[in-house]
DNA sequence: TTGAAAGCGCTAACAA
DNA sequence: TTGTTAGCGCTTTCAA
């Protein structure tokens, strides 16, 4: 493999004009940049990224932060954040850390390591002590799931107005008795989304009750499954249920189905997040939209400038409530 | 940063030393080894992977090519793949192609400029001409779909067999009007299961029927779902669907029940790949398995070997028949 | 067992 | 406009 050296003696010229064509300086003449683009297709030279980062001591790489690849929320967020990144020459390296410490710290050494020049966070169980701390000298940037007081600047959406909007439409088509399948209270989008629940029960003088509160452990549709079976249980069933996750709204789909019971008719569900598959499940989702796309793009961006060394802005962005056939037989 | 003089001068020894200590080298006593380890904590020294890759000449990235990341069939290869290489102190660049050449080359530039060390091809549409041609100057492995003859090592499994198998479990429990719903026959798997449908008719003296036969144009569930509209506008109805691919049996699933048809009683499915979703469906669905995350491993410490320079072999897997909802009321 | 020094491939400051 | 040269941070050969 032939490196700069080879290609600036084929080309006649030194090694630094053969640097300049490559990073298209307007200081060379075009006669002497023919010669080396020339050079450069004879000798099949492609410049190596090696030399490059080192000398500008950069990795163009940017890690991301997920806690399973396989949950469908992330999927257009990372387009939007792959998609930026590639326009301007960064690549992604997509980490999965299974909420697991010990997998997070690996990533987190990798840009100790200058193997990643900054990280955006989406896991709700990152580290926030290591990553405030990891904050002062690196470039970090929080996704969706956010900490307000890090001083680790975040992109995400009004989580508490977005669940009010949801209990809101299940009252305003009738139901007093509305579940909220939740995550965990020590995830700050659950006790938002709590928040917003209760809010709106509250609203229209519905009292709450602790029964219809239920925590699932993971964001999975076997939780949902799970979680939905012990609401079945009860004796006084509600008669509508808000799932913080599309993915936990179709297990109790699944749940509610197997039990010869009628969505929405017996029970209505809204879930959270507009993933593809909520299209996809007999009777398809209510749910609420996030703007995953735009989501990627702006925390990516807020990244690069962040890594340059501009201080950037927190950003909240819209969402939109999308009434589908689980609320509206 | 510390870099590795400040930290040998801190030690009081040369950076030879220091880079022996970081690299666990035996040649070192005891007593300087702590000299320096001393010093690596006190300065809080991180070892910098640019110099080190540079001089080693090597990225430890692997590129991994899928064409959407939002295809459930890949995640456990995924996590196969990078569990492996994290274990083996690499890195996995995750690249979703789109099926989109252009995309596919910014991948390709990527392993020519070094900053990737080798490649996993998962995607059905590469270029195998391209492909071909970049293996010979680096490591690439084809996971899942491959090119018989292109020299590339693989590792997959046999996709005949296991069309043939579901075929035979629908002809079993006393279907023969089956319908395959297939994807495009330039991908090899496609027309290998095709064989494998055809054998098991053929073998029952099934004649087939062309209108049983159709194509989605691609792997997801609006896919099934349409092709699956058209399957029931036939005058004479099929009473089973062996559709390659789960997402496009769950498609299928939507359209009949949309319909006011039962699955299986008025119609039965067989998907393909097992995906975590295949089991959450109303009903589950019954469907090919593959050993995902051990393809996943298998790949990945094949590239390993190949990025050595080692000669590889290619590897076929066994699958599995999971007999669930779809096919037995 | 340790150190001096070369060099991986590139960019950029400075000189011409 | 182009060339010379130092140096990014590390590993490794060779010599001591």
């Amino acid at each position: 493999m032939a490196n700069i050296q080879q290609v600036a003696r084929e080309a006649g010229v030194s090694v630094a004009t053969v640097s300049r064509v490559l990073n298209e300086q307007d200081t060379v003449t075009t006669k002497t940049r023919i010669k080396v683009e020339d050079a450069i297709k004879k000798m099949n030279y492609e410049p190596s990224m090696l030399g490059r980062n080192l000398r500008n001591s950069e990795s163009r790489i940017l890690l991301i932060l997920i806690p399973k690849i396989s949950n469908p929320f992330y999927f257009e967020i990372i387009k939007g954040i792959e998609s930026t990144a590639l326009s301007h020459n960064y690549n992604i390296l997509l980490c999965e850390t299974d909420s697991n410490p010990a997998r997070e710290n690996i990533y987190f050494d990798l840009v100790k390591k200058k193997m990643a020049d900054g990280i955006i966070s989406m896991d709700p169980a990152v580290n926030m002590e290591t990553l405030t701390e990891l904050s002062k000298t690196h470039a970090i940037i929080q996704c969706s799931e956010y900490a307000p007081n890090s001083g680790i600047p975040y992109v995400t959406i009004d989580n508490e107005e977005a669940a009010y909007r949801a209990v809101k439409h299940l009252i305003s088509i009738g139901h007093e008795k509305i579940a909220l399948m939740n995550s965990d209270d020590k995830f700050l989008y659950a006790r938002q989304r709590k928040k917003g629940y209760q809010k709106a029960l509250e609203e229209h003088s519905i009292s709450i009750n602790e029964d219809y509160v239920c925590r699932a452990d993971e964001l999975g549709f076997e939780y949902g499954q799970h979680a939905m079976k012990k609401i079945l249980s009860l004796k006084d069933r509600p008669t509508a249920v808000f799932a913080v996750s599309d993915l936990l709204a179709i297990g109790a789909l699944k749940e509610i189905n197997s039990n010869g019971l009628q969505v929405p008719n017996d029970i209505a569900i809204v879930g959270f997040d507009k993933i593809d598959f909520s299209n996809m499940t007999h009777p398809t989702l209510t749910t609420i939209g996030q703007p995953m796309y735009q989501m990627g793009t702006i925390a990516a961006k807020m990244l690069m400038n962040k890594i340059k060394g501009e201080t950037v802005e927190s950003v909240v962005l819209e969402h939109e409530l999308v009434i589908r056939e689980s609320t509206s037989g």
